[in-house]
Formats: C-alpha cells, structure tokens, sequence
DNA sequence: ACTCATCTTTCGACACTCGAAACCTCCTGT
DNA sequence: ACAGGAGGTTTCGAGTGTCGAAAGATGAGT
C-alpha cells in the first residue's frame, strides 16, 4: 500500500474509532440506566480520588450549575452518588462515588481494560511507542482544530 | 517506558483522544449552529454521494421516524438540506445537503484533513503500517465491549 | 455589623425525543 | 379492477434534559 493510501486508511480509521468509542458509550448508558451526561458525571467522580463539589462537577460537564443540581438528584437517586456537606465551606456540597457505583464500574470498565491489554500484547515496546505517539499527535490535532473553530467568532 | 508502562499510557492517551474528539464535535456544532443530532446527520448527507431518504437517515441516526422527521425540519430551516420526492416511489422522500451545506462542510473539515495529513507525514509506511493495524484492532475491541453490553439482557 | 461575593437550589420556559395514530402511496391476491 | 394490507412520513401529546434568572444560604472583607 502506498503511503497516501496508507494515511487515507488511518483517517478512516480513525473516524471508525470515534464512532466506536460513541457505540460503546451509548451501550454502557444503557446497560447502567443512564443518560449519556450522567454517565459521565459518574465516570467523573469515579475517575478522582477526592470528591468533586457540585460546582466542579458543573465546570468539567459543561453544564449549568442549575442543570447539574439535577445530575446530581438523578444519581442520588440511583443510589451510585451521595452528596456531603463540605466539612470546610457549608455553601458548598461534595459529591462522591457510592460503593454500588464502583462496583458497577468495575461490571462494565473492567473488561475493557482487560481486552484491551490483551490486544497490546502482541505489540513490540518500539511499536508501542510509536503508536503511543500518534496518540498524542492525533489528539494534538484534534484539540488544535477544536480551538480553531472556538475561537473563530465574527 | 516499560511495556506495562506504555500499555497503561497507550489506554489513557485513547482515553484523551476520545475526549478531543467529542470536543471538536462539540465545537464543530456550535459553530455551525446545529444540535449534535443535527450535525451528525449533516455528515451522514454529506458524507453518502445519493440523497437519504427519511427512514434511511432515521436508521442511520437511530432515531425515530418522528425525530427524524423534525431533524429534517430543522436542516432544511437552515438551508442546509432539502427535501425531494423520490421519483420512483411517491410515498419517501429524500433529504439532500445543499451547496451551502457544502460550503459549510469545506471550512469545517478541510483544514482538519490537511492538519492530519501534515502530521501523518513524518511517519514511515512501516510506522503507518503500525498505526493502522492499531487502529483496527482497537476498534474491533470496542465493538465487542459494545456488544458483550447490549447483548447482557437480563 | 454590613455588604458583597460565592455556591447551590428552585422555578418557569424551551428544545429534543419518543410512541401511537393518522395519512398517503404502493403492492398483492382475487 | 379493486380491496386490503404493508411501507413510509408526518402529526400529536407527553416525558426528559437543559437553560437563565432569581432566591436562599454561607463566607469574607471592611
């Protein structure tokens, strides 16, 4: 294969990729009997050690906080998140991750991280780090061509 | 980097790429004014060489036929769709991106092709090689974690 | 103390999606 | 031919998620 083909080949790829990271994001929504956005609210306060207060939450779903008062009420609800009085600013509440929520977690993320171990067996360190390169590249783009649109405002 | 180490880095650095991704999705559809429902089905009228028709794209987006129906409603008060009667069949219709849509689609995409292109460049075919073969078999793993959630229905 | 800023929640409105029913149009069997 | 059913899209009413603005409560500075 040629090398234009070859890059044509690995930006379709790429986009197949994209689509299924949304497939399997969509999926595990479903299996858990949420919404895409609490699903990651709860990726969120799963991924951090410390629990993230109300307004965080808001600023890294993008969220108003007025919405994100009610992500919070729905996974109160399903019982796989908690508010906590913060102990050092009575204004402000903590969410945190429940045990059933890590639990759950690990149902549906474990798998994954095992498969895909699996699939990067067969690799070489060299081809790993090329590919952990192009990682980094690919995303540079990406956020590059984000901002370049964000910032285009006439 | 130890290979244990690059795996680990590997897996966050997709973990990133998917998140630049959602966010140029975003971006894309702020600048354009258009809903994400609305942006993806742009793509998939620009992205096929005939017209959809409207079950066709309600497939494609799994959407409902009523949702799809209001989907078209609002490309085509934005000038970037239209509806024509299938000629061979009286009952579909089908849904065409404009030129305008066109248009749009060049000042969006076409500096993101160029960008990736220009950043693919510096690898060999072997490395692209690499990538490539990556790219699949990441994919392919997502899909099965995809599947193994949908299918577990109990 | 008072006032202003910070943080969360409540409220009313709007946007998106769905299922069900309606409406045409095509196809099949008689 | 044509009656009946199947295929394709739209309309309607309801449900859910999001927002902006205002309210409520607490903290910090003067």
């Amino acid at each position: 294969m040629s090398k234009d083909e070859l890059v044509r080949e690995v930006a379709t790829s790429l986009r197949l990729l994209q689509q299924s990271f949304d497939a399997f994001d969509e999926a595990a929504a479903t299996a858990l009997k949420l919404n895409r956005t609490d699903l990651r609210a709860l990726d969120l306060l799963l991924a951090g050690s410390t629990p993230l207060s109300a307004g965080q939450l808001s600023a890294a779903l993008k969220l108003s906080p007025a919405a994100t008062t009610t992500v919070i009420d729905r996974l109160e609800r399903a019982r796989l998140a908690g508010r906590i009085q913060d102990p050092h600013n009575r204004r402000r509440i903590l969410v945190a991750a429940t045990d059933t929520a890590r639990e759950v977690e690990q149902d549906v993320y474990a798998p994954v991280g095992v498969a895909g171990a699996k699939a990067l067996a067969g690799y070489t360190t060299e081809q790993l780090a090329i590919i952990l390169d192009f990682l980094r590249v690919a995303r540079h783009v990406q956020e590059e061509q984000a901002t370049r649109l964000t910032s285009a405002r006439p």
